[in-house]
DNA sequence: ATTAATGGTTCACAT
DNA sequence: AACCATTAAT
């Protein structure tokens, strides 16, 4: 008991043992909040004023749930599988499998991750004829998804225009496919699980009267139905520990609402606010980098990080005239890093879009050193592994219609778009799923699409009583997956891939619990899922936290493949760059980070810049960049990059301007507003910006000086660079990316524009 | 029915 | 530059 409050400063301490009351901690970053999480929930159960099965702990990211669980197991001697500590869709997904019959779901329901949604939109646009030019499948997706994260169904949205009518007749055509099939999507989970538990009050008392203490990190990202699902669940009784971050809110685009801040406040009556502003991460210079910038946003709740620790090295700044030379100023750097003795997994690379990872990788690699890239296409989005994953999704709900249109002809058996067209009419007209019309198919269509039934009906047959591990390695000997890439050129790498899925399987059976004995799910075992009697007669079975409580090997394997795309599965443990956008960042911390690409249009990244709340969140973002860094931190733009296949001319983020000269190193020589004259720039002692670059127009010039690059000034639009010119002599005029301006197309003869160096 | 070729689109962030 | 979807050729 001593030693778990030990060494906590007073505020995290009075947060720890704060009462059993609601409680808004604002926790800056790197102020120990993770463990000022975990050490409130031992606290709670070490005192005794809490048994662990009252705990509901929530987080956004299976990363910093496995982070909570392995801190408390080290801290209690309890077994934490039986704790409810899990992302919302993790938990949520438990929920609706318990009380599928409840919910209004089958047992073996699944999971659509964001491209299954996208192509299921797609599917679902073109068997009603929908104008996809005038409703694109993105748009749809974006519309329905907004609305659920809202915790609106169809009917519930108010719809002002006739294209808002149509979306919310698409949005209501979905849902009713997506019943038919038995698949859910990701907002579906919360939403789900929340008229579930409004909806079904004796359930809904049982776990309100459960959960005690309901603690909840990362506050700032909750949207609408997140908050509504609190309130919920936490009734009139339970204590919500809500720890947050408002300059840390980076996920507006997903409906997150830092309002949710403030309503908490008020609604749940809030006695208890504590700051933790006392940083034990990051160095004075990086420290006061991070203030400065973030000092620019008008709506904070208001907090200053400070810390014990020294000033420390300057933020180092670098300027390159490509991207491919940026990536190899931070090869080099970084191995200057590693000779001074730096671990490379302490280093981190982030950058605001997955798109920027190519050329470092490229460059990484040809240098021999050894990285991993976290995110981007992940494990479980590989097609090959959708392809497999989609043959045991068919094994286990046949009606998932778009699994079946995933594999039902590959590999290639001779179902065309024209047997397809014959079974999709059938499906419709009886209403029924795609595998189930199959017997209404006559003649050969029919034949080959009954060998395809059989196939599946075979693999499940013969899998039953498998492990899981054992099924997966079937399901890819029956479906001829493995045949079918040895004969392709480039299948080495997908069955390499293939034979780790059950690599996969193993390992998850081995981490969630899924002995050899689970349970076979002919039922749901009463005894080890917990029966509860309640007055009236009700007998409700308690979703218990561990998965083979509530669902099959293969259902939880399956759900798994969804909600936690997995990790890309670089050999974990290596000593290895890190590599990762801002986003997928948050949370972790590195000894040195390199922040990469601090151009305008991209950071911030130009689709933001239309609202001012745009350029807020990017600095937030950038905040959130910097405060990874616990001793170095470097920061980087290039003059030109590769975008769509094409150069982009980009000019220096408005970041730089917002953050302390005292402590930035400028490494290359700082180009000066208005700068201009007979010292020459960067930009004209680097050619090498490419062969390329040449040759795709840097020919083109007017005759006059004036060239595609060029840097200029503008009386009004300020500083931009010439991005394209058209026309020759008194005739040329030049596309003008002014950065906060915008694109400007001008006449070259005309407007006045002074040359400035980039 | 399957493959090759073409052309338009996209890369902002992610459970 | 890479990806997808549709079209033309086998």
């Amino acid at each position: 008991m001593q030693n778990l409050l030990h060494n906590l400063n007073p505020e995290q301490l009075a947060a720890v043992t704060l009462p059993a009351q609601s409680a808004l901690i604002l926790a800056g970053a790197g102020s120990g909040k993770t463990r000022v999480l975990t050490t409130r929930i031992a606290w709670l159960i070490q005192t005794g004023q809490m048994s662990p099965q009252a705990v509901l702990a929530v987080t956004f990211t299976n990363k910093s749930a496995k982070e909570m669980l392995s801190r408390l197991s080290s801290m209690l001697p309890i077994n934490t599988r039986g704790l409810w500590i899990g992302t919302f869709h993790g938990l949520c997904n438990r929920l609706l499998r318990a009380h599928h019959k409840d919910a209004g779901l089958p047992q073996t329901f699944q999971i659509l991750d964001s491209s299954d949604q996208l192509s299921f939109i797609k599917r679902l646009l073109k068997a009603n004829n929908v104008d996809d030019e005038k409703f694109p499948a993105r748009s749809v997706m974006y519309f329905i998804n907004g609305a659920k994260d809202k915790g609106l169904r169809a009917a519930a949205v108010d719809a002002y225009d006739d294209n808002d009518r149509k979306m919310v007749a698409l949005y209501d055509l979905y849902d009713a496919q997506c019943q038919r099939e038995g698949v859910v999507d990701f907002a579906e989970l919360l939403l789900r699980t929340y008229e579930l538990l409004s909806r079904n009050q004796p359930l809904r008392e049982h776990y309100q009267a459960r959960f005690k203490h309901i603690l909840v990190d990362e506050f700032q990202d909750t949207n609408d139905l997140q908050y509504k699902w609190l309130k919920l669940m936490a009734g009139n009784q339970a204590a919500v520990f809500a720890v947050g971050d408002d300059d840390q809110s980076i996920y507006a685009f997903r409906g997150a609402n830092v309002g949710n801040m403030s309503a908490f406040e008020r609604e749940f009556q809030v006695k208890n606010l504590i700051k933790l502003e006392q940083n034990y991460r990051s160095h004075g210079h990086i420290l006061d980098t991070a203030n400065a910038l973030i000092a620019h946003n008008s709506k904070r709740l208001g907090k200053n990080l400070h810390t014990d620790a020294g000033h420390g090295e300057p933020v180092r700044i670098s300027e390159s005239s490509s991207d491919i030379q940026e990536a190899q100023w931070i090869v080099e750097e970084a191995k200057n890093l590693m000779r001074e003795g730096s671990s490379g997994s302490e280093i981190a690379i982030l950058y605001r879009s997955n798109a920027q990872s190519r050329v470092l990788e490229h460059a990484l690699f040809s240098a021999g050193l050894p990285y991993r890239v976290y995110g981007g296409q992940r494990y479980f989005e590989r097609a090959e592994i959708k392809h497999a994953i989609a043959y045991m999704q068919l094994m286990d709900n046949p009606h998932n219609d778009s699994a079946f249109l995933r594999v039902v002809n590959f590999p290639t058996r001779g179902i065309g778009a024209r047997s397809l067209e014959q079974l999709q009419d059938a499906a419709k007209q009886y209403g029924i799923s795609l595998y189930a019309a199959v017997p209404y198919v006559p003649g050969k269509a029919g034949n080959s699409l009954g060998a395809f039934v059989k196939l599946i009906e075979g693999a499940r047959f013969e899998t039953q009583n498998l492990p899981l591990p054992e099924m997966v390695q079937v399901v890819l000997d029956l479906s001829t997956l493995l045949t079918h890439y040895q004969t392709e050129k480039e299948g080495a790498d997908r069955i390499e891939n293939l034979e780790q899925l059950v690599n996969a399987a193993t390992v998850f059976v081995s981490e969630e619990g899924f002995g050899q004995n689970a349970p076979a799910l002919s039922g749901p075992s009463s005894q080890a899922a917990g029966l509860l009697a309640l007055p009236g007669g009700i007998e409700i079975i308690d979703a218990d936290a561990a998965l083979p409580m509530v669902m099959s090997p293969l259902s939880a394997f399956l759900s798994h493949a969804s909600l936690e795309a997995g990790d890309n599965q670089a050999q974990a443990g290596q000593d290895a760059l890190q590599l990762m956008t801002v986003h997928a960042a948050k949370g972790l911390e590195f000894d040195a980070v390199f922040i990469t690409g601090l151009e305008e249009g991209l950071f911030p990244h130009e689709n933001s810049a239309k609202e001012e709340s745009g350029v807020e969140e990017e600095r937030r973002l950038m905040y959130v960049a910097i405060t990874r860094a616990r001793n170095r931190l470097y920061i980087s733009f290039s003059q030109t990059r590769m975008l769509h296949g094409q150069i982009r001319y980009n000019m220096r983020s408005r970041f730089f301007d917002e953050m302390p000269e005292e402590s930035l190193k400028w490494l290359s020589p700082k180009v000066q507003a208005n700068w201009f004259g007979n010292k020459k720039s960067a930009w004209d002692e680097a050619p090498e910006a490419g062969v390329n670059a040449i040759a795709q127009g840097f020919s083109k010039n007017t005759g006059s000086g004036w060239r595609i690059g060029q840097g200029v000034s503008h009386a009004k639009f300020g500083e931009g660079v010439i991005v394209n010119i058209e026309g020759s002599g008194s005739n040329a005029r030049a596309h003008i990316n002014f950065g906060q301006f915008g694109m400007k197309l001008l006449d070259l003869s005309i407007a006045k524009l002074d040359k400035i160096a980039s």
